[in-house]
DNA sequence: CGGTACTCCTGAAGGC
DNA sequence: TGCCTTCAGGAGTACC
């Protein structure tokens, strides 16, 4: 599932086949994938000097000097396979979206669960477009701090998972990143948030920023349809301290596994939470 | 308005 | 073996 990492990995990898290019041709094979595509895409991007590429929360941005923006999102299953110019194109099913370059490099947009968003906006757009408009701070910036999130979640009802989720507070932390942060921190992920103390909030942010940039450094770590950005097969991270990993150890632990069950796993609000009832109180 | 439940989708995995 | 059911999840929407 790609998390602010992977769309991280995702967006660096692209970088350097849009830089000093331009999209010639965008060929889409149906009309939506999670929403319409925009009516005026091809319009708005076709052979448009490209500005630059960015990220915010769980979208890549390509910017043009037509002030229109591309916005991708990979949503669960979406991935990007980059060919080279000469390289052959085997069409493949979910092959939803080809950017064709003027070097003759391709990038095709695969989707098979179609959760993933493309659509354009305008440059001044950025704050206002619904996508946009609610979410909170990115993790690894200096909006992102122990005293913001204790301040913002002080009277939430939920429990801290929920919370971390939840883009308007926190942009970039999906299910798997948010247990991992978690456990990392020594949190229960069922604690309501106004229980937590600032002290915890400071290891919390923490946590969160460290596992992110650790996955960041890995190339993005993934479960097992994402693609990585170069055309090559993603990275595979299979080394989550809990996640998916219910009824086994977690690291360093001591615990006797065939008495206390292990690492445990619970739903909240219909995902799953994978934590260790031990070093998590 | 805050919180929860539901929805979209396909492929993998599990059950019988 | 093979068919059927269940589950995974980001984010928008409906609803109380």
């Amino acid at each position: 599932m790609p998390e602010l990492p992977e769309v991280e990995t995702v967006m660096r990898g692209l970088e350097p086949v849009l830089n000093n290019n331009h999209i010639t041709k965008v060929t889409l094979n149906r009309s939506d994938l999670r929403i319409p595509f925009t009516p005026t895409l091809k319009d708005d991007v076709e052979n448009q000097t490209i500005h630059s590429i960015k990220r915010r929360a769980k979208y890549i941005l390509i910017h043009f000097s037509n002030n229109k923006i591309l916005a991708i999102h990979l949503g669960m299953s979406g991935s990007m396979l980059i060919l080279k110019p000469n390289e052959l194109y085997e069409a493949r099913v979910h092959d939803h979206v080809i950017f064709d370059m003027k070097d003759g490099a391709r990038i095709i947009y695969n989707d098979p669960r179609r959760f993933g968003m493309i659509f354009t906006l305008n440059n001044d757009e950025m704050t206002s477009h619904k996508a946009f408009a609610h979410l909170g701070p990115e993790p690894l910036s200096n909006h992102f701090s122990a005293v913001y999130l204790k301040d913002k979640l002080k009277s939430k009802k939920s429990s801290i998972k929920q919370a971390l989720l939840d883009q308007t507070n926190v942009v970039g932390v999906g299910n798997i990143y948010a247990c991992e942060a978690l456990y990392k921190a020594g949190i229960n992920p069922l604690t309501p948030c106004p229980k937590i103390s600032l002290a915890k909030y400071e290891e919390l942010v923490r946590c969160i920023c460290e596992v992110l940039r650790g996955a960041i450094a890995a190339g993005g770590s993934t479960l097992k349809d994402f693609r990585h950005a170069d055309g090559e097969l993603g990275y595979f991270q299979h080394n989550f301290a809990v996640y998916d990993r219910k009824g086994q150890a977690c690291p360093n632990c001591e615990c006797d596994v065939t008495k206390t069950g292990g690492i445990e796993r619970i739903v909240q609000s219909g995902r799953s939470t994978f934590y260790c009832a031990r070093k998590q109180k």
